[in-house]
DNA sequence: TTTATTTCGTACCGAGTGGTATATTTTTTT
DNA sequence: AAAAAAATATACCACTCGGTACGAAATAAA
């Protein structure tokens, strides 16, 4: 139980590699666009026997959790970094409406998870539910900031903007990966966003 | 048991019943969230075997086409009777405005399964792309005309108008189906539609 | 070596999927 | 009555799903 980070413990030694498994997992369930990937075919993908991937993860609710963490992860700090950044209120926005009209055509990962949100298990579930509300809280920062910076003067609550603007963010990367355009997302995009400025 | 009029046929009378199948499936797959329902699950609602399904519909593909169609049907029409209609524009604003934000729990079956396209067969996913290409029309229609009469001054183009509106509406009722009360919808829905008044 | 311990993957489980072969039933025609 | 035609549902197909029992394999301790 109480194994220490040294070399010898007492039976067999480990041979899988947790971390393998969850990029070919993250890659799979990325790429498929709704055709549910099963265990079976990660298992394939990732050439890891079936019992070893439950030992690691105990069930596909834990796989699908684990991916959507560590995926949730990279995103939040990259949005944390962009919103904390030295710009301006509006080089931020153009950013943002950057960052979604031109997301490639695989789409964002947890925008994917969240619109089939209802297919995964327990865990995931409060995982999608988590990341969500960490996404609205730096949203709605960010808007408060701006307007005690005065760099914002839109006459709406900082709440309702920060809805806005996830939303809005959400369904051009949705766009994007039906397939649609860079060129027609970002008109919309931009259209949606004329009115946080 | 009462046979079919007119047409008396050599074999065995047809006691099925499509019609009744369709509306059985058409309400099986609106309620199932992303739950897929299946071909069995319908048979056992439907009360029907499942030979006597194929017979009607040849393959899963034709069934949730079918039901497509027959929905599509009925929303399309109601759209049209609500933009064709004497009020004026900004009535009519109002009343999609209304139409998203208190779209029932269960949400729209279109919207439902555009999100879903991915997981349909052929028949059905260009039956998907048509049914919302009408409806890009009707909008466009409805943008165009508004503006000939002078009712709308809105500096986009009719077609981007289109598109912005039908994304929106889409979202709203997405929302709905994923459980946002109808207030926080509207609040959302009233800032979008904002820019086409 | 022998034994205890731990990990390994093969080979399986029961349930459910979309889809169909087939024998039976019910009708009209001869 | 007998035969032909057509629709019926039972009972099955091969396949995939998520998940696991279990014996083989590999190590450390005795």
């Amino acid at each position: 139980m109480e194994k220490i980070a040294s070399t010898h413990r007492r039976g067999r030694p480990i041979t899988r590699n947790r971390s393998h498994v969850l990029e070919t997992a993250t890659n799979a369930y990325w790429q498929a666009d709704g055709a549910a990937i099963s265990v079976n075919a990660i298992c394939l993908l990732a050439g890891v026997s079936k019992p070893s991937l439950y030992r690691d993860f105990s069930s596909e609710d834990g796989l699908t959790a684990a991916v959507l963490d560590r995926y949730a992860e990279t995103v939040t700090r990259g949005l944390e970094t962009l919103l904390t950044s030295k710009m301006n209120f509006a080089s931020k926005i153009e950013s943002l409406i950057q960052f979604g009209s031109e997301a490639p055509e695989a789409g964002c990962l947890f925008v994917k998870m969240r619109a089939n949100r209802s297919r995964f298990g327990e865990q995931t579930q409060t995982g999608i539910a988590v990341t969500e509300a960490h996404f609205l809280e730096c949203y709605t920062l960010f808007f408060k900031e701006s307007a005690a910076n005065g760099e914002w003067r839109g006459g709406i609550a900082a709440e309702l903007a920060a809805a806005y603007l996830h939303e809005q963010l959400g369904l051009a990367i949705s766009q994007r990966a039906a397939g649609k355009s860079k060129e027609s997302v970002r008109e919309l995009l931009d259209l949606a966003m004329s009115i946080l400025r």
